[in-house]
DNA sequence: AAGTGGTCTAGACCACTTC
DNA sequence: AAGTGGTCTAGACCACTTT
């Protein structure tokens, strides 16, 4: 139940940064004082230290000390996916296809090959709140396991093939004014414009794995993000 | 020059967690072991273990060993202001307001109190891009001071009152029809559903010091995040 | 030369898990 | 009891910065 030291003496400075009482470029204590303050060795102070750098609240400069780095505020953490699942998903299409330019360049297609989509309503409350779209490039020899994988979500179904750390995604968030089809299914009376996050997968070698679209209308709700080194789950 | 062996036995680790050869719920060797395979001290070899876990990559458990953590496909890191200071901004208006109830609540206003507002226009290439409203409470006795502040971006601006690491900030994306100020200003013909981001400003104690929404349209550009492992600065 | 952080060692004792 | 990670010590030597 006792604290580690080490955590003590590094809540204890994130409670000075936090506060004030350090500010950005300020210098902190060095080592070899706060050793002495806190009656411990070295090695501890610069695990405590190294919590802090961790966080991203402190710098260490070779020679001089510990820095206190000013604030990020253009660095959001989203969390994407949480409202993405209530509901209730109707598959729409799931197909071969002709890719379009758009698609057959986002995936990085050869000439003349095809990719498979997916095409799914997100529906809650009687409301179709959302449209999905998923494509990913077609090839000869690994056949019906494609067609099985339309219920898993991005980038789960890639797990099988690929290492699933060597994954990763770009995301983009934009309004765009909707394709016929997608008003169709989403039984809006005109072209609208809908928020639209896609999603491309790469793998380790940054090849494009899979593409996504999803228009979601304005009932979807919204995205939400956080910054700051306040809400970090220590404190 | 020569690598640090930390370093080195993390980089070695991490390759192989990401390349597949250890997968998610895999075990890694203890520390004895790698130590003994390094030939080198147990610290040494825990460093290099505290910067995988660091990054996210693997958790240890006590008494049993260190795992390897599945990705979260879920968390996006959004870099936001980019493309915000890219442009001109033209100032509509700079004033002390009776706030609407959304604001209101937003910052959590006493009954009659006063809010002061800043408008503004992004223009690029001659296109009205986005429209952007900045609200703050205003507070007696904290006078002029507030009209001088409106050339500064949120949150630079509560710098100087409120501790920098002190500050955090939560964000919505989402569409919204935009109401008939904003349309007339960007030079919409009709309401129409825009891309809006929110940002509400806490300080330490979660007070709410300042509310923002901008309203972007389809030129201004997109969002982008990025989630995965695999972008690290390292490696 | 003196102080700072960066790396590393060879131990120690503890708490947790497995057998 | 044996193995694992968690914390901590008291040194050592190096590289960088300041005086």
């Amino acid at each position: 139940m006792t604290e580690p030291l080490y955590l003590h003496i590094s809540g204890r400075l994130r409670q000075s940064i936090i506060s004030g009482e350090y500010r950005p470029e300020d210098m902190l204590p060095s080592e070899n004082e706060l050793a002495a303050l806190y009656n411990t060795s070295r090695v501890t102070v610069r695990k405590s230290l190294d919590v802090l750098e961790s966080e991203g609240l402190i710098k260490p400069w070779h020679g001089k000390g510990y820095f206190v780095l000013p604030p990020k505020y253009t660095t959001f953490t989203l969390l994407f996916g949480d409202n993405m699942n209530e509901g209730r998903f109707r598959f729409q299409e799931v197909n071969i296809i002709r890719p379009s330019k758009e698609i057959s360049e986002k995936l990085q297609l050869k000439k003349h090959q095809m990719a498979i989509v997916t095409r799914r309503l997100l529906e809650r409350g009687g409301k179709n709140l959302a449209y999905d779209e998923k494509f990913i490039p077609y090839e000869r020899g690994v056949p019906s396991i494609e067609f099985e994988i339309h219920f898993a979500e991005f980038p789960d179904m890639f797990e099988e093939r690929f290492a699933p750390m060597s994954l990763h995604t770009e995301m983009t968030i934009g309004v765009e004014t909707a394709p016929e089809h997608v008003c169709a299914a989403l039984r809006l009376n005109a072209p609208a414009p809908l928020m639209v996050v896609t999603r491309l997968i790469r793998a380790k070698d940054d090849q494009p794995i899979g593409y996504g679209k999803q228009y979601m209308t304005e009932d979807f709700g919204k995205l939400t993000a956080k910054s700051g080194y306040y809400i970090h789950d220590k404190l």
